[in-house]
DNA sequence: CTTCATCCCATTGACGCCCATATGGTCCCA
DNA sequence: TGGGACCATATGGGCGTCAATGGGATGAAG
């Protein structure tokens, strides 16, 4: 399996830290990515993690613009300001620190939500909850096509 | 890693000095930046530094454009007039000049921005605010790409 | 003489690195 | 088919190192 599926969640320990499920870890071994780019989600209140080549595909879409733009400095300030490079200690856990519980609201446990090339952290309830929304959105969806 | 990524704030001591973080330290060692360049950010109300590329960098943009139009002129003024070079004591902490609490309203804490090529010095609060609002911005700019 | 910047050293608290234990699942063999 | 050995993952915690910070001492400048 080469991409990030399906979501799991565990608890964070009295470091702070949490492991990172295996199926996400080997995912993470066959992409040779030992440098996680972290960032705040543009959409819903969870951070997006992935490999560098997250902050290449922002980086390109700056350098499209004008980069001495308004539109570019402030994307950067969102990619660039708000992100954070981590690295998983040798039992594949990492840290979640301020940066992460306040904007996600994470406190005990960590849900790890797999979206193909990249993986998230949700706050468990946020993403139960987000997740139903999006579950009656496409039923309601589904009726009127039937 | 070789670019400024990420944020940290940091306390100014009873000196006026504060700790440049270690991550963005090791970066400057990296590209053997040994003096640092200091100049007001033309968006936002923050402090930009980094090594004398950055100046360079600048100065290709304003002889790009028309060297005689008002743009390039401000940018001029701002980055010949009002900069300043600055080096880090045997710690890596830097002086909090008046120069930067005036711009900044930098007073007790400081907070480091990462901007890829440079990094900046925001205050706290200024730093929260303007990028919430540059999420905020994005977020509805761009519902499209999601 | 006073003020302020620079150099040097001390403290402490956080983080990285390492090893130990628990828990749940799978496979093999009786 | 049931039991038990084995393995991988998740979790807990000790300990050393380093970053962040505080403060004294020295030297230069007004």
């Amino acid at each position: 399996m080469n991409r990030f599926l399906s979501n799991a969640t565990n608890r964070i320990d009295a470091k702070g830290r949490v492991s990172v499920p295996a199926a996400f870890r080997s995912v993470l071994a066959e992409r040779n990515i030992q440098e996680l780019y972290c960032f705040q989600d543009f959409v819903f209140p969870a951070i997006s993690v992935g490999g560098l080549d997250l902050l290449d595909r922002f980086e390109r879409q700056i350098a499209a613009d004008d980069p001495f733009s308004p539109a570019a400095n402030q994307m950067s300030l969102l990619i660039h300001g708000g992100g954070v490079f981590v690295k998983l200690d040798a039992e594949g856990r990492l840290m979640i620190t301020d940066f992460i519980r306040d904007f996600t609201g994470i406190s005990g446990d960590v849900t790890f939500v797999g979206r193909a090339d990249h993986f998230q952290l949700w706050r468990p309830e946020a993403f139960l909850a987000l997740q139903a929304q999006a579950r009656e959105e496409r039923r309601l969806a589904g009726r009127r096509s039937e």
